[in-house]
DNA sequence: CTCCTAGAGTTGATGTGTCAACTCTAGGAT
DNA sequence: ATCCTAGAGTTGACACATCAACTCTAGGAG
């Protein structure tokens, strides 16, 4: 069993968390209308020299699954914000891209969720704050992220 | 616009996030078959004395929505864990409590959380990561913390 | 007593995320 | 040429989260 005081580090430290994701969630919502899951995928084919890219390579971008980006681009192209350009028989995608709106949205996301960072991560860390925690974030990472060799 | 160095030390922090409350997840559910949102509501009825409560008292203890807490009732009653008790007219909850079933899970699930965050969490920090990091979350929430005065 | 309003609780719609099952289709082995 | 298998992509079912709209119901003003 936890004790009362881990406990409440443990606590504090998952809702320091979800209040930073919540707040810069409507951050993106607020100025840009558009949710983070949205942001990733404009900002991954915004850095696509193209614009253009197959799911696979989203897949492989976003580290997301593939049923999740698919999910993701039909409500996205409902929404019109990025465009299949489909070519086998069935409505597969085989390459999708930003559509104008897409790329505007994309844009100014990239500006403003760039300064919420900055305002409420970055900036109130101190320089042995940010080191520590970053080399914490590595160290779990190290430790947990998946091998993608076998 | 981040530099490349911010946008790298956001993202490493994001993943390591994301890759700790994956783990933790998937030990819940790989151990007591329950998720992040059944063991919330599972451990807060427990710790209840009577272990019966009202919906808004679920409400106030967890900090969620009242229709977040509702549909997640809903979900756990199906599933056994929980029993509404309710009185009025229509199948209106007013006080939730566990079942047998919902409290033995309860019980190991604290164990085995427990044990799962200390081992990702607690266990591979050293002292002074654990006060930077403990510092900065305090200071997080006390800066997006929303006020419940007014 | 009657009204009526604020709080408690529910419901439905929509977006998000995961898992498992399914359908194409391109190539290679024979 | 035929088979057949691995990979790409989709789909459906379900859990989770949020928002807005709705229904009760208890208590107080008159």
């Amino acid at each position: 069993m936890l004790e009362p005081d881990e406990w409440e580090f443990w606590a504090t430290w998952m809702r320091a968390q979800q209040l930073l994701a919540q707040e810069l969630d409507r951050g993106l919502q607020r100025d840009c209308a558009i949710s983070k899951a949205e942001f990733s995928v404009l900002m991954t084919l915004y850095r696509a020299q193209g614009d253009d890219m197959r799911v696979s390579d989203l897949v492989d971008a976003l580290d997301w699954e593939k049923s999740r980006v698919s999910h993701q681009l039909t409500r996205m192209e409902n929404r019109g914000l990025v465009t299949q350009t489909e070519s086998g028989a069935s409505g597969r995608r085989t390459r999708v891209g930003l559509t104008t709106e897409g790329r505007t949205v994309a844009q100014s996301a990239i500006l403003v969720h760039g300064a919420n960072i900055r305002r409420h991560f970055l900036d109130p860390l101190t320089p042995d704050q940010a080191a520590t925690i970053r080399a914490w974030s590595e160290q779990l990472v190290g430790r947990l992220e998946p091998r993608h060799d076998t």
